[in-house]
DNA sequence: GTCTATAGGTGGATAGAC
DNA sequence: GTCTATCCACCTATAGAC
């Protein structure tokens, strides 16, 4: 995830800021100081904080949904994609990060409209991948549920985001997978 | 939960604040104009935000573990006091509030140690609790699940704590009584 | 595109009168 | 206990030179 482009770099620095630390937990000047430059230069090219929060869960979003669809590719029983979705937590959690639209749930009440929508959309978008998954993997024989697929795929992102903020404030990663295999668990066949 | 003594009065508007802002989402200058005081005198009660933030968790804490023992003291079958854990997220999320210290654990890198600790140690007596209760469903047959009641506790605390995340994001308590339900009948013997 | 300089506001916190 | 007044650090954001 190198970028050359500046634009690119700052959402990089400001994206590892917001999933560790909040959109409230951090300043331009934050920013700044890991790139390397002065405060006004960010403005350039993120007029506003506002502006800069809404392109980073656009990108954020982009880039979960290129990752859904890369497991597609690869083909593999339901379980099997279920299993690689959890991996893309795991690699966000042992870098110290959580989700950063998990990280905005908790500051909902805080944020601009366009981020709250932007927000409410990546988990729309994961929750449309993951019951057409489950659907998939239903009608094949591999997984079994007794409730609606979307409302499996909610209680799924649920426990998969509250597990990654508790694992992470106990340090501990092997609290997410622990979490995660019995959710992943009560759902095979 | 109405309170004379203007220290309690201080934490109950504080506590709001942070279960619906976070901790870092609020100042005095927004408790002062509810209580209708000056922020010097905030002062005067909590020196600093660093110690209100303590001082919440401990009653937070405190109130929590009374309801449990409230749960405790109603007696019922091993179902039943789960069913009565989950009532009690459900009633802080028909205020529009997040667990308050499921909020924290999103801040989690921006808070003192103090308040780090006794956020912790909140989830540890929870965890503690509904091990029990776990425990004793599954020796009477009444619960049935295939790992360590410790990891249950803990998935299900994840649980709870996500779907609450997400339910107050999209305005939609159903979301969480959905998620809470599911988990509860997984464990249905 | 990046800089210096600065505006205008808010943050937590303190001193001292009442 | 609460007030007024104030401090200083930090915040987001803008203007204008280079």
């Amino acid at each position: 995830m190198i970028s050359v482009d500046t634009s690119q770099r700052i959402l990089d620095i400001a994206e590892q800021l917001v999933q560790t630390r909040g959109f409230n937990g951090f300043s331009y000047a934050d920013i700044a100081a890991t790139l390397g430059v002065t405060k006004a230069s960010l403005h350039y090219h993120f007029p506003s904080k506002a502006d800069l929060g809404q392109r980073l869960i656009e990108r954020y979003g982009k880039s979960f949904l290129a990752a859904l669809a890369s497991i597609d590719r690869g083909g593999g029983s339901a379980p099997d994609r279920l299993r690689r979705y959890v991996a893309i937590y795991i690699e966000v959690l042992c870098d110290d990060r959580m989700c950063l639209c998990g990280m905005l749930a908790a500051e909902f009440a805080t944020l601009p409209s366009p981020m709250r929508d932007e927000m409410m959309h990546f988990f729309d978008e994961n929750e449309r991948w993951l019951s057409g998954v489950l659907e998939h993997g239903a009608a094949h024989g591999e997984l079994r549920f007794a409730e609606r697929a979307r409302d499996v795929a909610r209680a799924l992102m649920a426990s998969l985001e509250g597990a990654m903020m508790l694992a992470r404030s106990y340090g501990d990663a092997s609290r997410f997978e622990l979490a995660a295999n019995r959710a992943l668990a009560q759902l095979a066949a």
